[in-house]
DNA sequence: TTTTGTGAATGGCTTCACAGCG
DNA sequence: CGCTGTGAAGCCATTCACAAAA
């Protein structure tokens, strides 16, 4: 963390945890969904289990938007959509490019939750010429020799990075050079970007190697554990509670570290 | 956290801290590439800007797992390979089912990392009728209605949701029934499992949603900032330096929180 | 001399518990 | 009396800096 934080004085305290900031959007769409069915207000403790966290949490980071709740009866459910919003910039739209339309390309520009809030989806990109003008999601998809004047066409400042590992960091080098500040990956690669530039990743087989590791845990103190289990089916079907780590329940979100490389 | 960590002494000291399970794949990706290339041994300084963390995070994190380098030399690379694929539970092979075969479920059939390191795709599950015998990736699409077999007919403990949100609670609740014990959530819910099921999520416009913060708010501090800026193009090319938030370079990985709800 | 392994210091996030407001 | 907003405490993770090993 260097200085920063010197301009524009805000409507509150700057510098929002990002902790919080990651989970802000759970909030949002938990409070979207209590909107479509009118309801008009939620306490901290409602809304903290539609959103799986606890309530301590969610109002401590309400507390570094501003005091949106009223005492005694909790929180208006439009006036905190709205608030969140706008603190997450989604009261502007992002236009956003998807380069590398391969399968994953392709499931990510039908994404509905894309097109929702705030974000629009302004080009779709291929290194594929044989791609080029073919619509997925109703959107021609355009040569990667379009790639810079796309971005500053349409003053894209976010891009979505689909494409092979191999290519991914050539493809964030140009997106870079061409304005774009914001990169979204999932290739499996560590990119390498320039100071000011956020890089979140997105890595399915990072996550599967998490859950490998638990589940590994777990069966190492199955075994060790009860000897109760009947030697019935091979299978590991661990029924049996187990009194391990987090009590906590709900998605907790993740602590994102988003680096300004 | 409740008690636990009572059984099996284990190796070393067990309670490897979230944060550096979930940075282990990481490494494992590059030393594996090290590997691949035929080099020995790495420092912790190389492997560390490999990895996109800084070097005394990765020493500290490898101190968890015992001590498997030397000083003045480096880690062994293939020893290492061997000993985080064993710690992340690689060494055995975990079959994985993926329920919702639309758009992005096909692209997580089709993934090759998927295949790659101790995972294998034992079963596509679609509600759709229609799906059912088409194969995805070579693999043929089965009933909804069978699920339940497969789960047990393979030992399968992972399971993949790419549903639409409406029916991931549904399926979710199928899967813990079935045996399921980690799964990987797609959609865009939050789910509710029993106590000892872990759950990740991965959720596509949380990460924009995050992005979308963070530009806005580098577009306000440039507005305030310097006034430098010619009256140019409406395109907001964001090249000045900035001496905003993290030092650290290379993507800081997700402290993942898996909660064993 | 080089580079690991690790106590100690630091900083951030979560949880607790309660004062304060409606 | 109910529920928010928040200081204070506790916990976890990162970073520092150096002693110890090869």
């Amino acid at each position: 963390m260097a200085t920063g934080r010197t301009h524009r004085p805000a409507t509150r305290s700057r510098g929002i945890p990002e902790a919080t900031v990651a989970r802000l959007p759970l909030y949002l769409r938990a409070l979207t969904a209590l909107s479509e069915r009118s309801v008009p207000t939620v306490s901290s403790e409602e809304l903290a289990a539609a959103a799986g966290v606890n309530s301590a949490k969610l109002r401590k980071d309400f507390s570094y938007l501003g005091s949106y709740g009223t005492r005694g009866v909790g929180y208006d459910v439009e006036y905190l959509v709205y608030q969140i919003s706008r603190e997450l910039g989604l009261t502007q739209d992002w236009p956003v490019v998807i380069v590398g339309i391969g399968n994953l390309g392709a499931a990510l520009a039908n994404y509905g939750g894309f097109a929702s809030r705030g974000f629009r989806v302004a080009a779709l990109i291929d290194a594929d010429p044989a791609m080029a003008g073919k619509p997925v999601a109703g959107i021609p998809v355009q040569h990667t020799d379009e790639l810079e004047a796309i971005i500053r066409d349409n003053g894209v400042s976010i891009g979505v990075i689909a494409t092979p590992a191999g290519a991914a960091q050539q493809v964030c080098d140009r997106l870079v050079a061409a304005g774009v500040t914001s990169i979204l990956n999932f290739a499996p690669t560590v990119l390498t970007v320039p100071d000011g530039v956020d890089v979140r990743k997105v890595d399915l087989s990072i996550e599967l190697q998490i859950l490998a590791f638990h589940e590994q845990r777990k069966a190492g103190e199955e075994a060790a554990a009860d000897v109760t289990q009947a030697a019935g089916t091979t299978n590991s079907a661990v029924a049996a509670k187990r009194e391990d780590s987090a009590t906590d329940q709900g998605p907790d979100g993740d602590v994102p570290a988003v680096m300004p490389a």
